[in-house]
DNA sequence: ATCTGTAGCGCC
DNA sequence: AAAGGGCGCTACAGAT
């Protein structure tokens, strides 16, 4: 049965649905306990486009509420109390809600749990829609062409109908699809999800002031830099080859001259690699490299590759800030000024709950059905220049919180490393200083650890780039390319490194088997998240094929006499998956712990908003992975900063449990630059 | 004109 | 056997 709540005097009981009055469609409410929401709005953004249906309801009837003639406030309590509401991708739902001030608090987002499901799949190999779940689930067809239809026609019957069916059937997908997450033990993850997609949508609505004027004056300064490299490095090949020279016809094909009279000229396209490799080999460098997805050699003008030669030509320290400076007009310029809302005047971006397999959310994208655009808001360059752009409304203050080296605390603690413990708790808390101490034994014996940092900046320097690449995987090979030291010296490094942090080695050798064992990587075992191995059968099938009889002696056969056919091509995949997926068990179980450190965080501050009353005073403005950026009126700023510390500590001591996983306020003020920010 | 894949680089 | 994790955006280049 379908009831309509609507004040539209032109619309009367049908056979497909009775007209009934709020306080009736709220007797027929009251009694669930768990109840389908659906909304149908005039656009996607909760700022300039309006509410137009509110759906609830379960398999047994639908309300449907005509929010344009009908107050959507009267269902605030009932929204607000601890009923659970289903619905698909409730972060859209939400925004919507909130803008009319209603604050839902306990949510089950079917969306959400799909994409649990299928974590570690690649996109696109799995629809995550509501369509796609009644299909799979029910074997029904939801028809989703209404949505195109409402925002233009009025409330026809199959516009009616169709909202409805949209509430109709969560429940019944829903039940099907907790059959699967109870399987895959996602019943403890699913719960997190939806606490954390409420404070998710309050960041995307809540968005980020942007100081125009400010921005206006950088994009002016990235400009100038921009047009002065390019000035740079054309005249660089001018003076560099001139008219007679040989290599202008022979080798730069034309690009450099603009006919036969014409003033030099210099064509080359600086964006395009394809036109710059020819010209850096021709000036002898040597850019070949080897492509980390294919592990192809293929030549790069890439900046890892061409910063170690700089003394090969002096075009590359010009062309090198040229990419910068290109990156910086194309990226983060602009756009960021087109994107600010003109009712809110924010930017507001969207973010994806689990958009990366370990967890953490991503920021940006594009709907091309409505030709809307994000920016991302995760990747902001962090210079003052940039960063002192975004600010707090006036009357407030930017408040900034950040967890202290969350990623070393939080490895130390996951693998349980008691030297790194050690010196993080009761040593120099200065992980990079052991680390060169363990690493060289040139620094003498009886050195302090605190001490290094001043004596030995620059092995401690070079510890950083150990510590990452070992911490996620990487061996002598990795220290070798990154450090540019003997292959040798950096197996030295990594045997020290090892035998010194014994715990970490434990770790990363269960880590690199476990992921096969079960067919997953566990993310989090408190919270059960998984990146399941989408491949993981194929991999098996290829196993077990290594067992047939007289398989490897066939491999070396062929090894090197047929190094293309299928045989060797299917053991190099195998082995290249394998190690892929042996460095992601290792990384993603402390991504994921930071990320679920974030979702705690989010989901502890949001209560005290709503505690408080705080809605729309309180803005959470942007979270970049271990940080919280928000903001607030002056008077409070200082309480809602302490209140924000407990919060991360508290969420940090969930995840963090052998270690103090600490946060610093690391700014609070008013359009002023948060210390941290610089770097 | 529009789509798709790749290279390169911004962030944690 | 290969040799450091996770993303999104912009430009180019080639295909349609």
């Amino acid at each position: 049965m379908i009831y309509l709540v609507t004040a539209d005097k032109e619309l009367f009981t049908t056979d497909i649905y009775k007209i009934i009055s709020v306080e009736e469609s709220l007797a027929l409410l009251n009694p669930l306990k768990i109840v389908g929401l659906d909304t149908e709005t005039e656009g996607l953004d909760p700022w300039t486009k309006k509410l137009k249906l509110l759906q609830l309801g379960n398999r047994n009837f639908q309300v449907i509420i005509d929010c344009f003639t009908v107050d959507v406030l009267k269902y605030k309590d009932y929204l607000e109390s601890d009923r659970t509401f289903l619905g698909w991708n409730l972060k859209f739902d939400l925004k919507f809600l909130f803008r009319n001030g209603i604050y839902p608090k306990s949510l089950y987002d079917g969306y959400l749990a799909e994409k649990l499901l299928w974590l570690g799949y690649p996109a696109g190999m799995h629809s995550l829609s509501l369509k796609a779940a009644g299909n799979n689930y029910l074997n029904i067809e939801l028809d989703k062409s209404v949505r195109s239809k409402i925002t233009y026609s009025d409330l026809t019957t199959d516009v009616i109908q169709y909202s409805a069916d949209d509430v109709k059937y969560l429940e019944d997908i829903i039940h099907k699809q907790w059959k699967k997450l109870y399987e895959k033990n996602l019943t403890n993850a699913i719960k997190v999800e939806n606490q954390f997609v409420i404070p998710l949508a309050y960041c995307e609505y809540c968005g980020i002031k942007l100081d125009i004027n400010k921005w206006r004056a950088k994009m002016k300064v990235d400009q100038d830099i921009f047009n002065k490299t390019v000035g740079n490095l054309n005249n660089w090949v001018i003076e560099h080859f001139p008219k007679d020279s040989t290599l202008v016809g022979r080798n730069l094909q034309g690009d450099l001259w603009d006919g036969f009279d014409a003033e030099p000229k210099c064509k080359i396209n600086w964006s395009s690699p394809k036109q710059v490799i020819p010209l850096f080999e021709k000036l002898g460098l040597n850019l070949m490299t080897k492509d980390r997805a294919t592990g192809d050699m293929k030549k790069s003008v890439d900046t890892k590759v061409i910063k170690p030669q700089q003394e090969v030509s002096s075009i590359v320290p010009i062309y090198m800030e040229y990419k910068a400076a290109a990156k910086v007009v194309g990226t983060y310029g602009q756009n960021f000024i087109d994107q600010i809302n003109p009712i809110s005047g924010r930017i507001h971006t969207n973010f994806t709950q689990l958009g990366a397999d370990t967890t953490r959310i991503t920021s940006g994208g594009k709907d091309k059905s409505n030709n809307t655009e994000y920016v991302n808001l995760l990747n902001l360059p962090a210079n003052a220049t940039t960063r002192d752009c975004f600010v707090a409304e006036p009357g407030n203050k930017w408040i900034s919180l950040d967890y202290k080296g969350q990623e070393t605390y939080l490895m130390a603690s996951i693998a349980n490393d008691k030297a790194i413990l050690k010196e993080l708790t009761e040593g120099s808390g200065d992980i990079h200083s052991l680390v060169a101490y363990m690493s060289y034994p040139e620094i003498p014996r009886d050195t302090p650890i605190k001490d290094i940092k001043k004596l030995y900046p620059e092995l401690r320097q070079n510890s950083k780039g150990t510590e990452f690449g070992i911490n996620y995987g990487g061996d002598a090979n990795t220290i070798y390319i990154n450090n540019g030291i003997p292959l040798e010296e950096a197996h030295r490094v990594y045997d020290a490194y090892m035998s010194a942090f014994k715990g970490l080695k434990e770790y990363q050798n269960f880590r690199r088997k476990d992921w096969w064992d079960k067919g997953y990587i566990l993310l989090s075992p408190l919270t059960g998240h998984k990146a399941f191995i989408y491949d993981y059968e194929e991999l098996q099938e290829i196993q077990k094929s290594f067992k047939e009889p007289g398989f490897w002696e066939y491999y070396r056969e062929m090894k090197d006499s047929a190094p293309t056919c299928e045989t060797v091509q299917k053991v190099k995949y195998f082995f290249k998956r394998k190690s892929t997926y042996e460095k992601k068990s290792i990384n993603f179980p402390i991504q994921a712990a930071g990320s679920m450190c974030l979702r705690y965080s989010m989901i502890y501050f949001f209560e005290y908003i709503r505690k408080n009353k705080l809605f729309d005073i309180v803005k959470i403005c942007i979270t970049p992975y271990d940080e919280i950026n928000c903001e607030a009126p002056e008077k409070i700023a200082y309480e809602i900063a302490k209140v924000l510390y407990n919060c991360m500590v508290k969420a940090g001591e969930i995840f963090c449990t052998e270690c103090k996983l600490d946060a610093d306020i690391s700014y609070i003020d008013n359009n002023k630059l948060p210390d941290h920010w610089v770097h």
